[in-house]
DNA sequence: TTTAATTAAATTGTATACAATTGAATTGTA
DNA sequence: TACAATTCAATTGTATACAATTTAATTAAA
């Protein structure tokens, strides 16, 4: 193939381009949270769980603890969170939303709406476009074990 | 919307991790070419186009020169490109590919077959994904302006 | 035509990402 | 039970990303 190097015919830069740009679009909604994005989808877990140890924490999030750890300091410093060891195992280090971690899911609730606003895709565009990612995602793991 | 805060209920957050996962199949292969994958898209304009501004290259990947301006100094210093000022204009830097640059592709020539290995959806969904990819990043961009 | 506004690249500062390594805890096994 | 192998979080080192600022060059406007 000539062209298989040419940058409009790859299927990952688009991925790489629109994943960037969409979070940029995050940021002046979740600025007014004081949240990165990457602290955002960390709180999101949170909400949901409650609390979740740190590997686990990364597997959801496709994040290592490399990563993790510095965002997890930043999300204690805030006090949304805390992070203690577990007394069975204490090699895992579990975290858990905190009060005011759980007041800020309030304030959040808009974000969702926001975001949609500038995403523009019809409802089954958006499906598919969901159905397509996580296939690929799936796809991939798999190939990883 | 109860639910809207779920990470299961995000479409940023496959596209964020998909865009992550598939960089990641990228290393092993770029490693041997030793190209990281933004150095990699960046040879993959310069392949194509021979020379460049910094700008339209900026446009062209979605990164800005806080960005682009380390990632140009390293290929420099690989000697697969050159950086000129642009003696018409002498804020514009013009990046242009150099003979090893050139050479370089022949040994790129096997990353797109390498990646498809690893992508697994079948032709018809690979293209819709890259038209849905595409028809978000051109929403937003209009958004912008 | 002198000054104001704009533009482009580089720089600075903050926040990811991730591979590789380290150190502590736990598990598996001889 | 000892000890090797594994696991987990943290650390280290490298490379992005991007907002905001700076500096130099160009363009627009009074």
């Amino acid at each position: 193939m000539e062209d298989s190097l040419k940058l409009e015919n790859q299927l990952c830069f688009p991925l790489y381009a629109c994943s960037k740009e969409v979070i940029r679009r995050y940021k002046p909604i979740l600025d007014k949270l004081d949240l990165t994005y990457t602290q955002y989808i960390t709180m999101m877990v949170l909400w949901e769980y409650g609390s979740i140890n740190v590997k686990k924490l990364g597997d959801m999030l496709f994040l290592d603890s490399g990563t993790l750890t510095p965002v997890l300091k930043k999300l204690e410093s805030k006090e949304y969170i805390s992070r203690d060891r577990d007394n069975n195992d204490e090699r895992n280090v579990i975290i858990s939303i905190t009060k005011k971690g759980k007041k800020l899911k309030e304030d959040a609730m808009v974000v969702p709406g926001e975001i949609g606003k500038c995403i523009n895709l019809s409802r089954d565009e958006a499906i598919e476009l969901y159905r397509l990612l996580y296939k690929l995602l799936g796809n991939m793991e798999d190939n990883d074990v």
